[in-house]
DNA sequence: AAATCGTGGAG
DNA sequence: TCTCCAAGATT
């Protein structure tokens, strides 16, 4: 028989919604008014900004790009160089520009409507998993297990009684899943939670579970909070790295006009010139950057 | 499927 | 100072 998964736990329940509904953050994108103003266009751009990159560094960059953005239409029409820009320094740039794909790929297949079904969200560039579903629940209410990097702390907790999670794996999905409530509106506020207490008290570090609203029940807490090792490969060093590297040459191209600057200026003090010209190059393949007659601009 | 991909705040 | 890691996705 081949090695399997062991079995998600069924029946069990996780209390979140009163501590949610006394606790959540008032944070942009779950205000009323964002709703009206952008939709399901607003969750979705949120949602690609924070992939990997901390709340509180996002939602000073938010507003900004809805307002020159507003619709998927209107960043459909946007050239990738001033995408690219407008993203700046939020880090893995690639983001920006898949989510202009996926603008572009919204008024083409879905008339510029952001869709609700979770399959037509996966098909679109940039878009995984955890956003899918974020999106189909956050912003449609629809009823889908939602789950990202706290989410997954919260339960390798809660449930599995493990100081960290597993690797990321399907099971993840129907693990929260089993945990949903049965109403669409209460699953969305249970997936909400479950993120929310991740983020500000069961956190990676220094968990402050005498304020958790779970402690009663919490399987790590109730095997004396055990280290049960981290499954997670650590991250490669920044220092020295590609991405360094490629992270410098775009904010060279992003302080450059239209026109770009000339080859030959890009880092020209770089420690690693092999480094310098593999980054450009892999910028150019990624397509965030252009070559043109002995200059490089970001992409037209 | 393991490796790759930025940036900066927090401890 | 330095390490960790953050509302992940792609190849």
């Amino acid at each position: 028989m081949l090695p399997t998964a062991s079995p998600v736990p069924q029946g069990r329940t996780l209390p979140l919604a009163d501590w949610y509904r006394a606790n959540a953050r008032d944070l942009p994108w779950r205000r009323a008014a964002f709703h009206e103003q952008f939709g399901a266009w607003g969750v979705l751009v949120s949602e690609f900004m924070l992939q990997q990159t901390q709340v509180s560094r996002v939602i000073p960059r938010l507003d900004a790009w809805l307002e020159r953005w507003p619709t998927p239409t209107a960043m459909a029409a946007a050239t990738p160089a001033e995408v690219v820009q407008q993203w700046a320094n939020l880090g893995y740039p690639r983001r920006a520009l898949w989510l202009h794909r996926a603008a572009v790929e919204v008024v083409e297949r879905h008339g510029g409507v952001v869709p609700r079904d979770v399959e037509a969200l996966l098909a679109l560039s940039g878009i995984g998993d955890y956003t899918a579903r974020a999106v189909s629940v956050f912003a449609y209410g629809d009823r889908h297990p939602v789950v990202d990097t706290n989410t997954r702390r919260v339960l390798a907790r809660a449930v599995e009684g493990r100081s960290h999670p597993a690797s990321p794996s399907r099971r993840d999905l129907l693990l929260m899943e089993s945990l949903l409530p049965s109403s669409d509106a209460e699953s969305a506020v249970f997936n909400a939670a479950a993120m929310e207490l991740g983020a500000t008290v069961c956190t990676a570090r220094s968990p402050q579970c005498e304020i958790c609203p779970l402690l009663g029940e919490c399987a790590w807490v109730a095997d004396g909070r055990p280290d049960t090792g981290d499954a997670r490969r650590r991250q490669a060093a920044f220092e020295g790295s590609d991405r360094q590297a490629r992270g410098a040459v775009l904010r060279v191209l992003r302080g450059a006009g239209e026109d770009g600057v000339a080859l030959e200026t890009v880092l020209p003090d770089w420690p690693d010139p092999v480094q310098r010209d593999r980054a450009i190059d892999s910028l150019i393949a990624d397509g965030l950057a252009e070559a043109a007659e002995g200059s490089l601009s970001l992409p037209r």
